[in-house]
DNA sequence: TATACGATCACCT
DNA sequence: GGTGATCGTATAC
């Protein structure tokens, strides 16, 4: 069952909590990518250094700022793109981050030589979904092309651990919030 | 208009 | 462990 706007209109870290384990869902044209998500981090309001609104309202991050449930997609180091869901009410900045995602090939397709891949870092799993800056701002809740399912019972939530978060050491005492959920 | 740098990855030593 | 690839964005002139 796809998640609704209600999953994603709650507090950030609820939202990062709960997303491990669920199912990435990727549409492109006939063909379909699924794959189940491992790996989270929260951004969160406008005081979070680690998170680009605490810049302020921007081009690139007006995507933050609006309704819960859409991709707030961006490029980094020019070559990679990172998948980000809105959360929280419309105007507060926030988002949870896809670190993570293994792919369970539901026809038993190999790939890379191994039936299970596992795309442990966003820039991979962007690549491997191909999405890239024409999915910002779509809304995952409606979208035909890009949105996450629930199946149940998969992981438990004793499974879920959390740790610091990764790759934002300009982020001063930020850097060291247990904002990181993975299984 | 120009410049510096990043929520990364791959490849080197 | 260290660094180059490579470009959109923010910030500074």
């Amino acid at each position: 069952m796809r998640l609704s706007k209600k999953f994603y209109n709650r507090k950030t870290l609820t939202v990062a909590r709960e997303l491990p384990g669920k199912y990435l869902v990727r549409r492109i044209g006939r063909k379909t990518i699924v794959g189940m998500i491992t790996e989270t981090e929260a951004y969160c309001g406008f005081r979070d250094l680690a998170s680009h609104a605490s810049k302020g309202l921007t081009p690139r991050t007006k995507t933050m700022f609006g309704p819960a449930g859409h991709a707030y997609v961006y490029m980094i180091y020019g070559m990679y793109h990172c998948l980000n869901i809105v959360t929280e009410k419309e105007g507060y900045p926030a988002a949870v981050l896809i670190r993570s995602v293994a792919i369970n090939d539901r026809q038993g397709t190999v790939v890379d030589g191994k039936k299970n891949k596992l795309l442990n870092g966003p820039g991979k799993v962007c690549r491997e979904f191909k999405i890239d800056k024409k999915l910002n701002a779509v809304d995952m809740c409606r979208s035909g092309e890009l949105w996450i399912e629930e199946h149940g019972g998969e992981i438990k939530p004793n499974q879920i651990k959390k740790g610091k978060r990764i790759g934002i050491d300009y982020a001063g005492k930020w850097k060291n919030k247990l904002w990181r959920f993975y299984i």
